[in-house]
DNA sequence: TACAGATAAATGCATCTGCATTTAAATGTC
DNA sequence: GACATTTAAATGCAGATGCATTTATCTGTA
């Protein structure tokens, strides 16, 4: 009741979270960077597809996983699907959708980004809390 | 010793904070969005003005401060200066340099932001932590 | 002083994101 | 069954970001 609104300091302090959180993302996209793998949103999609029952999801399902943006889930699957890590297929019950299923490419690729993230978010996390 | 790599476990829940945090995020962004207000890394820069000595600082400050690219420092500039929020001035001792000035439009720009920016992280903090 | 190297900022180009609109199929109502 | 409404996904276009290169100035050294 006395401060119904966040004071300064606790928008400075959220502030500075997000930027301790920028810091450790970026790092980890660059560590995937210079090792040639896709960006970190890919491995979000796969990780899901490949958690899901039977590695298959509708985008509409993914968007609300990921809190990503319609347009954007349907650009990323383009992409994904252009590189051949997952396929698209025709829902069998809702002709308005589709199955966007991960193939053996997406959980490789999974496989082989997974040490250099792992490594990234152990090195720059250990180094934030510092 | 045990486990020098970070589990599963542990980036999934450092995956959950992120999401978590992008969703107050742009929480955030809409409510300044609708409120038509320019989007919050214009309010980091112009705080960071602020509270600078002198209300200026150096580009490559800003950049150091608030952890973004040199380039992208360079283009926000140029927005916030069309804008009129903030003046460009050539650096008394380094010709290379400038000062980035915030100007009385700036701060009053600040001061009208706050309570919508305020008030759309009270709500949607609140909303995560339960 | 002259010159190599380092540093500050800007810019061209490709990629990505956001927004509004469009297309197609499902659902509900008369 | 016909038609308005809702829902799923795609697309055109503007704005933002990432990356490499360029321009200008400063610093250190011979």
């Amino acid at each position: 009741m006395i401060d119904p609104v966040p004071s300064e300091a606790v928008v400075t302090a959220w502030a500075r979270l997000l930027r301790a959180q920028a810091k450790v993302l970026g790092a980890v996209e660059s560590a995937l960077k210079q090792h040639g793998f896709p960006p970190l949103a890919w491995y979000d999609i796969l990780l899901e597809l490949r958690r899901a029952e039977g590695g298959k999801l509708r985008p509409v399902e993914i968007e609300g996983h990921l809190l990503l943006a319609q347009h954007n889930v349907s650009r990323l699957v383009d992409r994904l699907e252009a590189a051949g890590y997952v396929e698209r297929r025709p829902h069998p019950e809702d002709g308005r959708s589709q199955d966007v299923v991960i193939v053996e490419a997406g959980r490789d690729l999974l496989r082989r980004m997974w040490p250099v993230y792992a490594a990234a978010i152990e090195r720059h996390i250990g180094a934030q809390l510092a």
